[in-house]
DNA sequence: TCAAAAGTGTTTAGGATACACCCATGC
DNA sequence: GCATGGGTGTATCCTAAACACTTTTGA
């Protein structure tokens, strides 16, 4: 489990040789369905033991020659098409048993995964349903139960995100080039929860920090005032960079 | 390298075979001289190709039936004797290429690397002196060359300690059960550098928070008045967890 | 008695929070 | 006109930050 440690220590195998290991990759999709205020993952309906029928997080074993990110990067397209992402890797849950692979079909070879988290923009993504696997986005507040330790990785992955969110651009990453005040609000308040600023303090927070350069252009969407695009500046967000809390 | 990642797809390998790995962990091991106020790494020489005659982290390679943590704290146990730690998994790197072993003794095998971070109390380490390597602790500000990626793995390591300093109370792993509170606030200053509050009001705001239990005993060291003892309530600091920027 | 370290208090500026309220549009 | 969502302003409270000051010890 991620986190915090402490422990005794244990050096009693005397000299074991080493372990092999095969190295998969499990990753952890989020999107943002701002139309109904939920937080989405992507899950996948598993065909093969283990877990066979179980959903679970979209993954690989890395290849020869391929990098962890290489890999994250390949299974994440075989399953959606989007433009835009932000990909990190997340832990890397290693120890021995824990997947059921390692007592059966192998001599002594080890499973370890490494996992990524993405966000990418719901109105985008496409999934690429090849016939016959499931392939589906579920709210992070009403999941199946999943394949391997899955769920660990998914709440670790959830939390990272919120993190992340705090300090640093990634929505902007996921939200389309031009955006109103209350796109980006949204996105926060459905990934951040209820107990979030309200909708006018985060604005003046946001726009008095200067990163968001105003286009002048309006857009109407169906009833009510039409709202102003914004553009996320780079530029003016560096000095930002590092500093904790930006957007609260 | 960790952090953020935006790129484009590379899905070219074909169906290519897994790869098949080795996995070591490596550790960087933080202690802080409060006396010097140094934040220290600590180093070993290598008496082995690769990188022969070069200080690295202290790393090791894992066995069958371990445990990645099992063999961050093997080869912690190795180098140095302490009571009190924290540790918690860093980072996973793994690309192709990065271990110069990968393309001379092995026929395709990769080798990754599990990065741990680890933060030791200086007064009480013992560093386990095996006659022929060298062990040392070194300064941050002022390393030597290091083997592989060390010196990303022990910046990225940096960084994370100063977040985890922020918010989570890792310093108490690594103080005194009793301490007082410059103690406390010489090892915030010396990790977080020098733009950091001043005493008179690091010290108003911890002793607010009320996790800090006053033990009523007074302990002098040379000149000066003497100062009081605390001792860290876990219970009473449960309150903050998942809270940001609790002690800065 | 003086330097050194611990501990207290005060002042000020900026930000978070909670609102009340005005504006522009579709129907 | 009126509901709907966008946008602005203000009063209050709190805390970060800077810094002056007092207390208690060893030498």
């Amino acid at each position: 489990m991620p986190g915090r440690t402490q422990r005794k220590f244990t050096d009693s195998l005397g000299k074991q040789p080493l372990a092999d290991f095969k190295v998969g990759v499990d990753n952890a999709i989020f999107s943002v369905d701002t139309s109904q205020n939920r937080l989405l993952v992507l899950l996948v309906m598993r065909h093969q033991e283990p877990f066979l029928n179980y959903w679970g997080l979209p993954g690989t074993l890395v290849r020869q020659g391929e990098s962890l990110e290489d890999a994250a990067y390949r299974i994440l397209a075989e399953k959606i098409k989007v433009k835009n992402l932000y990909l990190e890797q997340l832990y890397t849950f290693g120890g021995p048993n824990r997947d059921p692979r390692e007592s059966v079909d192998s001599f002594g070879v080890r499973y370890l995964s490494v996992s990524y988290f993405a966000l990418v923009r719901f109105e985008e993504a496409e999934l690429i349903a090849d016939g016959v696997s499931g392939i589906a986005w579920y709210p992070v507040k009403d999941l199946p139960q999943l394949a391997f330790d899955h769920s660990d990785i998914l709440a670790y992955g959830h939390r990272r995100l919120k993190n992340k969110l705090e300090y640093s651009p990634v929505a902007f990453e996921v939200l389309p080039e031009l955006f109103t005040l209350s796109d980006l609000y949204q996105l926060y308040a459905t990934v951040l929860g209820d107990n979030f600023a309200d909708y006018s303090n985060f604005r003046a927070r946001l726009l008095k920090l200067g990163f968001l350069s105003d286009t002048k252009v309006k857009v109407s969407r169906g009833a009510g005032r039409p709202a102003t695009l914004y553009r996320f500046d780079a530029e003016a967000f560096a000095p930002f960079k590092d500093k904790p809390l930006v957007f609260i």
